[in-house]
DNA sequence: TATGAATTTCTGTTAATACAGAAATCAAAG
DNA sequence: CTTTGATTTCTGTATTAACAGAAATTCATA
């Protein structure tokens, strides 16, 4: 697939966030690529565009795969596996935001109520990092639960929920 | 400082998770200790706790600070510097998200028009990439002002914004 | 301004990660 | 049962990041 110098750009910028996030920078930019493509593209298609090794390309997919990030794709008279990726940036922000759940705040808080359960039989931790620790898990569980309420929210009643904020911030501000 | 089992599993948890999220091991875990801990640390204590190199310590501090995400102590009679960090799970959230905003939004923001600008310009960027670049601006842009509305929002305030939240989605659910 | 303690910067080493290319495995169609 | 194309795994290399120790710098105090 050719790209123009604004597509190169776009992707590149995504491949180096991408770093920041903790995904790596081939993974990035292959789902930048199939944002960008107007039609769903093979591994091999991938390869040549980005210009990176076909068992990265390979890698990676699996990776966004195990984000829930790619729809698979056969089209008729062809074997190989075609991908794309949603168009919509809210629907890609609540996919990833969910894995982001799943991989850091699910076994953070195992590992905290872990942490409080063997603290309270320890006989050595200090009450005030026990109280802190619980702190921090009961934080996790609010944004857990909060998360659990708007997954399933349409674009547009989220929109509202934001426009509700901007007036509880008015509403506030005069008070 | 005297680490018990479950502050080092506390510690060395926060630490993994840090990887995650693009600081390195040492900067999560000594966040950690300072959080947990019932006073101010110096470097040199830091150092001694956590097992890791004078140096790194140092230059872990800086990468904190640069997060705003320490608070710095000068003790009487002690020259040297004391660092403690917030307690608060959900000010260190918003001090962590003014940083994610600042080093992945906000230069994204300005790639994304860079962008828009040069397509509008080049006569080769197809209507769709054009149009789908847009999408993601658009996106983030409502992202950045709902930070910026709702980041001096007190805990209390924005705790009831979840619970709105919360009777938005059953309130539509039964309709 | 000289001194000594503390911090920061610099340098070399080690460890971890990203990556390409080759080899092996798998799956569908004839 | 074989062929063909695709994916996955394996292996070696290169790049990046983490780290320790040494050197240099900073800064408060005398």
């Amino acid at each position: 697939m050719k790209l123009t110098p604004v597509m190169e750009k776009y992707i590149l910028h995504w491949g180096e966030m991408g770093t920041r996030w903790g995904v790596n920078r081939t993974v990035a930019q292959i789902h930048a690529l199939l944002f960008l493509s107007s039609r769903p593209l093979n591994a091999e298609e991938i390869t040549e565009t980005l210009g990176v090794a076909r068992s990265n390309v390979s890698t990676s997919i699996k990776e966004l795969q195990s984000w829930g990030l790619l729809k698979t794709v056969s089209q008729m008279g062809d074997r190989r596996e075609h991908f794309s990726t949603m168009k919509d940036p809210w629907e890609l922000f609540y996919t990833i935001m969910e894995g982001r759940k799943q991989r850091e705040l699910d076994p953070t808080m195992t590992v905290l109520r872990e942490c409080v359960l063997e603290s309270e039989i320890d006989n050595e931790t200090p009450e005030e990092v026990k109280a802190r620790i619980k702190d921090v898990l009961e934080f996790m569980e609010t944004l857990d639960t909060w998360h659990d309420q708007i997954k399933d929210l349409p674009k547009s009643t989220l929109l509202k929920l934001i426009k509700l904020g901007a007036k509880v911030k008015n509403f506030l501000g005069k008070t």
